[in-house]
DNA sequence: GCGTCCAGGTCTACC
DNA sequence: GGTAGACCTGGACGC
């Protein structure tokens, strides 16, 4: 039994381009029907809600593997649609500073930019914490790790991302011998004590005052969490002010724009200035045009 | 089958 | 503030 919920998309959105915007897609609880073109996630909440997510008419259709819903459990599903596909994002900015660069003029084109975030700010920065010095596929293993043995399960046996407080509650040596987290473990172990026991909450991130600089700082207090991870976190909360660069960044950007040669990062950091504050999402639209 | 390298980096110690 | 070395894992690669 499922119950249809609808929301209607800006008309600048594209459900493909933001689904395919970066490796999110491919990380549980999110599954990605390249056939059907729909994308399944698992929501958290009393009980963990499975939910097919697809565009048809300019409109997302979620079809919510429930029998019955009540008012809240529907508006909070309504919600953490629009806040994973960034509907509410204004790139007009963005997509203004790119339709004249040759490189660039496919993302104002496709609609592209929205980069897929999870509901949570949370499973976002643990999600960030398996992309560092490893392996995408490692990454995949940790993240699955996670949701199957600590993650809660669905009416229809499909798990939920685990929550601080499920983190919490197993041991650094959890981490290394169940999640294959090795050296990261001490980190994830710090990480949910800390968000379970109310010392750090990183929703408010969200909506933060402080300036990026010091917002990155907070990030990066984070056990775990250096350049790479905190400016990526930025991107997933609406600041693209930080590149994020990383190992496939950096040889894409040889490729494309250096003849194959490795640079200095100061002359990525450089090509990018004139984006300013977009120059994180610049990047990023730049070196996964092929994906689109 | 075995050893080495390295991938969507970060931490600590040291200068 | 900048740099060297250590750190888990697992897939790819060469032999």
């Amino acid at each position: 039994m499922t119950t249809k919920l609808i929301l209607e998309t800006p008309p600048d959105f594209n459900f493909k381009t933001a689904v395919y915007s970066h490796g999110w897609s491919q990380l549980l609880p999110f599954e990605l029907d390249t056939e059907n073109w729909c994308l399944s996630y698992v929501f958290n909440g009393e009980k963990p809600v499975s939910v097919i997510i697809d565009e048809n008419g300019g409109k997302i259709k979620i079809d919510v593997s429930a029998a019955q819903m009540d008012q809240k459990t529907e508006e909070k599903i309504l919600r953490d649609v629009r806040h994973i596909l960034r509907l509410d994002d204004d790139l007009s900015e963005f997509y203004h500073l790119t339709k004249n660069e040759k490189r660039l003029a496919w993302v104002a084109e496709l609609n592209g930019g929205r980069l897929l975030r999870s509901p949570t700010v949370f499973e976002d920065l643990v999600k960030t914490l398996c992309t560092t010095n490893c392996s995408w596929s490692l990454t995949k293993s940790m993240v699955r790790n996670l949701v199957e043995k600590l993650g809660t399960e669905s009416a229809d046996g499909k798990r939920a991302f685990p929550t601080a407080e499920a983190m919490a509650n197993v041991s650094e040596e959890f981490y290394r011998s169940e999640i294959r987290a090795g050296y990261r473990s001490p980190y994830f172990a710090q990480l949910a004590a800390k968000v379970a026991n109310g010392n750090l909450n990183p929703e408010t991130w969200l909506d933060s005052e402080l300036p990026t600089k010091e917002l990155k700082k907070e990030m990066k207090s984070v056990k775990g969490v250096g350049d790479y991870a905190a400016e990526n976190l930025l991107k997933l909360v609406g600041r693209y002010d930080g590149l994020a660069l990383d190992s496939f960044l950096r040889s894409e950007f040889y490729k494309r724009h250096n003849a194959g040669n490795e640079c200095d990062d100061k002359q990525i950091i450089s090509f990018y200035e004139k984006f300013g504050t977009w120059r994180g999402l610049a990047i990023w639209c730049d070196m996964t045009e092929k994906w689109h």
